[in-house]
DNA sequence: AAAAAAC
């Protein structure tokens, strides 16, 4: 296999530099109030059009006005709050009791607390049989009759290992403050109010303390409305951007509850345990909250985040997945379970065996959401959430988190739902405008040559991340580039557990840059310093697309993506031009004239997405978002492309770098970059 | 058609 040697190796190598230079860019424009693409140009918002419909003018909706569901949330009964939890609440302190005003309250600003109050008590010694510390030795599967055993909002004693082994990684100080200008939809009833700060709600000792351990200083726009909505206990579906911070978003406020009600019927659950279960086993675990994730890799690192937030607690956080020992994780779990991150195969299988009891279960979120309610995973989920001893929707407190969320599967949603509030933290479905999208028409046969132009063009401190479609194309294409002399590794299904960790490892360490992947990466993973996403194969539906590109650009860093597309990619046509001229990224001509042709061909498909079916993706927003020239041209970068020079680059050429003489198609603006979603 | 997710 041979390739064409690059004209300008150090084309990438420019933008990726370039893409570093703006860490205190003056956000030309970040005062200016965002106006979401499709409502430009028009004084408001059609009641058909989805999503960002009518009635944002403040920005921030506090009623109830969701024309998508039409009425949805008016006929589904009392909202939670109403009800009083029936006997539920008052159990043993499992809702903690506190109604709704008293949370509600919480909010308004009147928090005395001192920041510098939180774990001020470090070094202050033994705190009796806590003194081992919150999480390896807290709990420990005893259960002393003391009387705080049942106050969990004080911090246990700190752990110097621990607390160096969980918060020296680093990577976690982020800063958010530039991100003011979001647009913002809640709808719901009753919605609480967003806070601005960490401090204006009353999280606790122990949440404040490790929010300054892990140097947040603001809460991200997600977090932002997201924390006082779970915290006043109500159900929600969460849509933000990639890289925006959703982890937290969920875990910090979860903990924050669970650490103020104490462990209520869970604890006497637990201590019951050896007896519930006859052949099975002793101490079947009764996990507070339970966390559902996708795949083993992103639930091992929901894991890993938890663990941080749930240090200095009497929370014992536990993951549970496939391919793994089960036999070890068996034995974690039964050290002690409050809070469980889990796979959903592997969790049936610990809940068959009597491992795990969700009768207690308080807190369910679904991360990842939409892809854990389609058709892959529904049944599973519904198995475990409908099927078993959870508490029914309206007891429990259920959240749903995504950067998607297509309009079918919100419907699905409505059914683990109660009285929800509906967030959505830029628009559905959309990239980050801090991710450069380039797409280039390479045909099979060139994409291999064409990778490696790219791979020779990047900096060798900065990750690069290459999408496959297939576990078989994954080993080809890694295969490959070792043969080329490049340090690559791979991950996908058809690995072993121990060697997708490894590869992980690898490239999240940078011992192997170049990490070849499934779709089994495309979700939720936050790696950092990855620079360059590469769809060596489109994927079929755009959420994947818009998930892919979203392990780059993540924290209000700047990334790139490029994707490789030809005649097999036909399908994705319209829905990517729509993503793209929605985060205003440059369009290649021959990529709109292929839309233009597409849709008045097949008008079955034309916008009939299976998944944006609803409308509130992909068509809406590119009525109004001003295009870009029209459909004239013809697909210059295929045909004057071909196999020679420029190589179908859409009239740029690849001459200079590889995209456009400017670099950035003109789009690109690097004084702004840290705003991501306002001009 | 393929990918993910239990043994």
């Amino acid at each position: 296999m041979s390739h064409v040697v690059v004209d300008n190796p150090h084309g990438l190598d420019q933008q990726l530099a370039a893409l570093d230079l703006n860490p205190d860019g003056q956000g030309g424009g970040t005062g200016r109030r965002y106006i979401p693409p499709h409502l430009r140009n028009k004084e408001a918002a059609k009641n058909d059009s989805p999503g960002w419909d009518g009635g944002r003018t403040n920005g921030f909706v506090n009623g109830f006005h969701d024309n998508r569901t039409n009425g949805g949330f008016g006929g589904r009964g009392p909202p939670r709050n109403d009800r009083g939890f029936g006997g539920y609440e008052n159990k043993d302190g499992g809702w903690g009791g506190a109604p709704r005003d008293a949370a509600y309250n919480s909010f308004g600003g009147r928090n005395d607390r001192s920041k510098s109050n939180f774990f001020n008590d470090r070094g202050a010694g033994s705190r009796g049989r806590y003194e081992r510390g919150g999480f390896s030795g807290g709990g420990g599967g005893r259960w002393a009759e003391d009387s705080r055993e049942n106050d969990w909002s004080k911090p246990t004693a700190p752990n110097e290992r621990l607390e160096h082994e969980l918060f020296s990684g680093g990577n976690t100080g982020i800063n958010f403050e530039k991100y003011d200008d979001i647009p913002v939809e809640a709808t719901g009833s009753n919605c609480p109010p967003h806070i601005e700060s960490f401090h204006d709600v009353d999280m606790g000792e122990i949440i404040m303390g490790n929010i300054n351990l892990t140097s947040y200083t603001r809460p991200t726009p997600v977090q932002k409305y997201a924390i006082p909505i779970i915290k006043i206990k109500r159900d929600l579906m969460a849509c933000a951007q990639t890289g925006s911070g959703k982890t937290a978003a969920f875990l910090v406020p979860v903990l924050s509850q669970i650490y103020a009600d104490g462990p209520g019927e869970a604890l006497q659950a637990a201590k019951n345990g050896g007896q519930d279960n006859g052949r099975y086993g002793r101490r079947k675990q009764y996990p507070i909250s339970l966390i559902l994730a996708p795949t083993r890799e992103l639930a091992l690192q929901i894991y890993e985040e938890a663990r941080k937030f749930a240090y200095r607690s009497h929370v014992r956080p536990c993951v549970v997945y496939g391919g793994a020992d089960i036999g070890q994780q068996i034995r974690e779990l039964e050290r002690g379970c409050h809070l469980l991150v889990a796979t959903p195969g592997r969790l049936v299988d610990m809940m068959e065996r009597g491992k795990i009891g969700l009768d207690h279960c308080n807190y369910l979120v679904l991360d990842e959401a939409d892809r854990m309610l389609d058709m892959g995973f529904e049944p599973q989920i519904r198995r475990i959430v409908e099927q078993d001893t959870m508490p029914p929707k309206g007891m429990r407190q259920t959240m749903m988190f995504s950067a998607t969320f297509p309009k079918e599967i919100q419907i699905l949603a409505r059914d683990f739902l109660e009285d929800y509030i509906f967030l959505a933290v830029g628009r559905v479905g959309s990239t980050s405008e801090n991710i450069t999208q380039k797409v280039v028409w390479v045909e099979e046969n060139d994409k291999r040559s064409f990778l490696l132009d790219l791979l020779n063009a990047t900096g060798k401190d900065s990750l690069t991340l290459v999408f496959v479609e297939t576990k078989k194309g994954a080993d080809s294409l890694e295969d490959f580039l070792y043969r080329e002399g490049y340090a690559c590794t791979s991950i996908h299904g058809d690995r072993s557990q121990r060697d997708r960790e490894e590869a992980l490892n690898q490239f999240r360490s940078g011992r192997c840059p170049i990490l070849v992947a499934t779709a089994v990466a495309a979700r939720g993973l936050d790696i950092s310093n990855v620079k360059h996403v590469i769809n060596f194969d489109l994927p079929s539906d755009i959420e994947e697309y818009v998930h892919r590109i979203g392990r780059t650009g993540r924290v209000g860093n700047l990334g790139l993506a490029t994707s490789f597309f030809n005649d097999k990619n036909s399908n994705i046509t319209k829905d990517l031009l729509d993503i793209l001229v929605e985060a205003k990224q440059e369009v290649p001509s021959w990529l709109e004239s292929l839309a233009y042709e597409h849709q008045h061909k097949s008008t079955s498909r034309g916008g009939r997405s299976k998944r944006f079916s609803g409308g509130f993706g992909a068509r809406d927003y590119r009525q109004s978002s001003g295009g870009s020239g029209g459909f004239a041209g013809n697909r210059s970068g295929r045909s004057a492309g071909g196999h020679g020079g420029n190589r179908g680059f859409g009239g740029g050429g690849f001459g200079g770098n590889f995209y456009s003489s400017d670099g950035y198609g003109g789009n690109y603006n690097p004084s702004g970059s840290v705003d991501w979603w306002g001009n």
